[in-house]
DNA sequence: TATGAATGAGTGTTCATTCAT
DNA sequence: TATGAATGAACACTCATTCAT
């Protein structure tokens, strides 16, 4: 099932400096995406990627060193997607409305890519590519920032950073799990979890 | 290998009539779980499982039809112990009291044995599994009951039920991943959580 | 083993569009035949395959998505072989000529690679390769166009072909079994019977 | 697909000197035709026998020391109940006779079992068995005797007894693979063809 | 730089056969 | 003698990765 996957390099091989290449690389990493939707993980191999992108399974490894840093690509291009969009929630003004900002990036995320969430999220957790990701650790600095705005008196603004992150995470997964789609229910049903947690705890 | 999994059934081969049956039947769960908790998914392949459990791979189809199988089994035997448990918390008299007895089963269970938790709920969603897994569906069934009598007056419990389990889940499994090991402290944030998420929806 | 064979297709994987590739697929396929006829059915094993064609099981597989349809390519290519020949006996003028034509060109074949021959007919008759070789069909169709020319006042062509064919291979097959090798003396019994048949038929 | 298959011996273990005894031998090789009949080559294994025998596999190797034992016991089982019937032919008068009557016990038997009668020929060519299946030469030895005696000026009895073998098989085997029902027809074309074969031979 | 043919270790699964009970 | 649990060699097939062109 899994194959040998010696230790290789998680990085990309090379920042693409000229603008073809940069295309190609994109190219790759949507496929990437793509595939990981369609097939799921069972039929995410690197040849299927080549294929969908359209171009030799030796160019994808012209560019990433492993299968696994592709992977860690893709994770890299979906956080960074969410997290442009999240940075402007420490821009707004109150604590509470930063965090119903984020919980709406959140939201809108996940549905919008469920499956694609979903098992980027479940390969986060590989410890292969553990430390490779920065979701987690960025969001979490992100929540922990907005927290302690929102509870100024919070006696473990870290831990409750982890827990709403770890509602957020839940909540939405599970939604996209069984397919909802109501977004403003979603939403406030989440608002209804991270404030009712903030306010029962320290 | 017959990787390609050609629909092969999830349910044991034969209930073991002898008592040495029963004893490698449970030999081989036991060494999926460890397989499954040391190398985690990529070292989850049968060989290994058989070599863990000082049994043939032939012993291992004995009982087994597929490598599925195994782990539906492995499911099945894990949600069991949670259900036996579990269940007491609908003689709790107050639906509160269930609620927090269910939310302290989850917690202990999860922190037993971290890893295997995890693993086995990220099985649960793989689409060849779904329908043989009875965890969530048992849990949903059971917390809707709780939620029912906790909140008589909700307005969607089934909706509740779903939210709240992904709330355990989502803290649990976090705090699993963290190495937590707090039992005391987790289940009160969790009830921070879920009964904060229940008093603010309708 | 491929026990169970999972449906997977029985045609090639691509036609090889490079040099390097045709040889490597032509390789492949005389390999089989080698080892089929050498190592009989019971050693007619993927691996013993490749490695007889010099290359890596991977390139079988690059090539043909299962055994069977490497078997089916090996009988494709004995049979457009045959056919190719064959097809000549419809040029002759008389329906006799042409019958006697086939039956060279059974004969002919046949005591070329006798094991091979016989193996294959006795693949052919495997219900999962059923319909996917053409040797039995064309060969029908070409007989009962050469009967019709030969026999034009038969009652029942279609049976009389089924029959003829039948004969010859039977004979044939057996002779190959035997060792035989007197091509004549085949041939001349071979129309002994096959022309006797049609004249005690109506 | 084949396994092992050490050389090991094809006699059975033992003549059966209890009457027990004769009665599991005999339904140990009755569950062997019928697994053989109803699940083809592919599904013709030790374990399915003993099952459908309703012994354990551990009595089928009490009586068969390998599973060509069993396979050979079960050509014996069919071929002596051919012999036994195809021995009154020599009574008959005639050698024309003689022969009319074995063409017909063929058809008979082969349309009662059509897919055991084929899947027994073409086992009998394995080379594992040769030499242990008296089928073809005690049918050889009869047809001879006959032949000899229909046509005692023919050249060749020998090579015309093997040549209508070789054509009764084959047309016979031809028309259980087509399904065929109708034995007068059947029987019909054989004479046509068995006897067309020897008035035009020496 | 791009291609894609080639590689081969690894994995799931089967089944003839053995042997402790 | 009968049982059936256990064995393990054998086999079909996959896929990450390499490298000659």
């Amino acid at each position: 099932m899994s194959q040998p996957s010696p230790p290789k390099g998680l990085r990309p091989r090379k920042n693409p400096s000229q603008a073809r290449s940069a295309e190609t690389v994109a190219s790759i990493v949507e496929a990437a995406a793509q595939v990981l939707e369609t097939n799921g993980f069972e039929g995410f191999n690197t040849n299927a990627v080549a294929q969908r992108a359209g171009v030799s399974i030796g160019s994808v490894y012209q560019y990433f060193p492993s299968k696994d840093a592709l992977t860690v690509a893709l994770i890299h291009r979906e956080t960074s997607r969410f997290h442009d969009d999240a940075a402007n929630a420490l821009a707004k003004r109150s604590g509470k409305a930063a965090l119903e900002y984020l919980i709406g990036a959140s939201v809108r995320q996940q549905l919008q890519r469920p499956m694609l969430a979903r098992l980027l999220d479940l390969e986060e957790t590989r410890p292969a590519l553990r430390g490779e990701t920065a979701k987690s650790d960025a969001m979490s600095a992100l929540l922990l920032t907005i927290i302690k705005r929102a509870r100024p008196a919070h006696q473990h603004p870290d831990i409750a950073a982890a827990d709403v992150m770890a509602i957020i995470k839940g909540m939405v997964d599970a939604a996209g799990e069984r397919g909802e789609t109501d977004i403003d229910s979603l939403e406030s049903r989440l608002r209804a979890a991270v404030f009712g947690y903030l306010s029962r705890t320290g």
